[in-house]
DNA sequence: TTGTAAGCGTTATCAT
DNA sequence: ATGATAACGCTTACAA
């Protein structure tokens, strides 16, 4: 070794003097405030304020400490900021699957967390109770600053969302909300959605419109339900009730279903499926009894998924702005999160469009 | 108030004592292992201990601790245990989009990851380059074990990568991998994919295919570009390189690239798509040019979409298995992040299997 | 069996 | 302008 070396060690960084110059070897570690405070001979306290361009920092001192930040390249420990703030900059985002719309919806919501600083741990319970339980549970662990959830299909109990809102932890529910808990929410015009989709059948004179509806305990199911149903109400339209059919958002389930209801003695002209998915499965049932869209047999789905135009009928679907709809959960995350006003009230309904394709379209108007 | 009540006010807890019945009001903050301690009149060590289940802690103890945590809903504040250990339970998924292959991938790598008790962290980059880099800096500051990442298809640079490597931050590529960073990668057999799909447009009497590919810089595009050119001078095709068109994954790009194709005075009578989105571009232009599928034309695609088998024609693609490499890749990371073996030189290619539909097959064999 | 004290990396408060 | 100290919540030697 050179005879002027003067090695020394200090915690994560091996320096060496030589000729005033400091040589530096980096170590297994992460570079801390400390090691610069260490190598520099000054207090962690002042490096702290001079990475941070704190008023009361010499000039040189600041330089000095950036300088070898710089060099060492120094990241500031997010965890014990964390720690020390009790807040991590995170947003649980708890979701029941990854599909279409919800993958874009998440697109949307990170796209405003990450403007605001914000990083998203995005949980998808897949559709599954206890994975939707356990996620919240390991979230909750002080990891996230707040929630943004949607329920997956199997929930019916809340108490471990009731627990997020006992702990005065922001929480949001979005696309699949909860009436019964009091928080924000933001949703889609489920019941407008399908009235949409139930008039625009009516007005193209189907006679025995049935409805493929989702499980049977969820919100948006219902609400879509609800609207199917108050539509044919205002058109004075009797209600057969074999022409509602629940099944789980399965495009198997619903092509079964649908041929129950295509077997069916007084069967059914028209379906509204409440997603792209059931329709889909609907409409190989349909083309399968030899029925031909929309002369025969009327079609509208609910998503308005990319898919749709594509296929042969393109099929009709209400367009429910998942992107737009994920960005407005952001921030009214983000605006309960800053803002100490109480806004467990405050409610968003997006309103949805109707997209008329070939497999409803059979007036020419 | 009642003259029994010795108010006393222990940090989380307000605790009155009554008659020897301990009342306990939650309060805003969150219990810790002090407030227990104190409450208990133990030190925090002791709780800890009890919690647990540390062999040098009395029955007693240790029953009245519980008790207490378990009234109090006790959880361990996970920061302050990453900090310690320098460990956090959670892996960073870095991924240029949320499409279906994706999704899917991520689905596999969550369901491994969970039930290893890791929590995942997903950032999209949405392709975007700067977003690629952002998302992997906020995460490095310690807040992740390790990452799992695609890039996107800007992506030529790749400093920010190498970076978690020189940070000795276990690291494991998938899908979209680099192969000059000598780190784990699970990617499918690209090559082998595009050698398949184009062998079998060859065996149904194609004679002059093209190929639409990706972004030119995109591993896994030029992968598929080798199979195909491999497959045709393995058959004693010449390449036209005109009928090589490069093109981002986009449905609208795919459909002009086709068209221009469709325009050229030796037009091919088959595509071979990188992807089912460009395929789909691909088969709109076909349709709109009069030819019909899979006689005047073939086409095949690539990710074996659900959405493939639905379209008219269903279009031929070769399966990915998107869902078993998100848990491989899931595997081969905690292998990493538990084993002290260097594992740099691992490489998982799964193989592709091609799945014929009416888009391509017209010999009946 | 239990307690004390140091430490993880950072900042804030109070001295100097 | 800088430093010492305590604190965030937890674990772990070490001491009692």
């Amino acid at each position: 070794m050179h005879e002027n070396d003067a090695g020394k060690d200090t915690g994560n960084l091996s320096l060496q003097f030589k000729n005033n110059i400091i040589i530096l070897r980096h170590m297994e570690r992460q570079t801390t405030i400390k090691d610069i405070a260490l190598a520099l001979r000054l207090s962690t306290s002042t490096v702290s304020r001079a990475l941070r361009d704190a008023a009361d920092v010499s000039i040189e001192t600041r330089k000095a400490v950036k300088a070898l930040a710089e060099e060492l390249d120094y990241q500031p420990n997010k965890l014990a900021l964390s720690l020390l703030k009790n807040q991590t900059n995170t947003i649980g985002v708890i979701i029941p699957n990854l599909d279409y719309v919800l993958a874009t919806m998440v697109k949307g919501i990170d796209e405003v967390a990450l403007e605001a600083g914000y990083t998203v741990m995005v949980c998808q319970s897949d559709e599954s109770f206890g994975r939707e339980i356990l996620n919240t549970k390991r979230l909750l662990d002080s990891l996230v600053d707040g929630f943004i959830v949607s329920v997956s299909s199997e929930t019916m109990v809340y108490e471990h969302i009731k627990k997020i809102q006992t702990k005065k932890i922001p929480l949001v529910l979005f696309d699949r909300v909860i009436n019964s808990i009091n928080v924000p929410k933001i949703s889609l015009d489920n019941v407008e959605g399908a009235r949409l989709a139930t008039q625009h059948l009516i007005d193209q004179g189907y006679k025995r419109i049935a409805i493929l509806a989702g499980p049977e305990n969820l919100g948006i199911s219902n609400d879509r339900k609800t609207g199917f149903m108050q539509t044919l109400k205002q058109n004075k339209i009797a209600l057969d009730k074999n022409h509602i059919i629940h099944c789980d958002f399965n495009q198997d389930y619903a092509y079964i279903a649908a041929k129950e209801l295509l077997s069916m003695n007084k069967r059914p002209d028209a379906i509204f499926a409440i997603s792209d998915r059931l329709a889909i499965g609907a409409m190989l049932a349909i083309k399968e009894a030899g029925l031909k869209m929309p002369k025969d047999f009327g079609l509208v789905g609910f998503n308005n998924e990319p898919i749709t135009k594509l296929l042969t009928p393109a099929i009709s679907s209400v367009e429910m702005f998942a992107f737009e709809i994920g960005k407005a959960t952001a921030k009214m995350f983000l605006e309960m999160l800053h803002s100490d006003e109480n806004m467990s009230d405050k409610e968003i309904l997006i309103k949805p469009k109707l997209v008329i394709r070939e497999s409803s379209r059979r007036l020419s108007e």
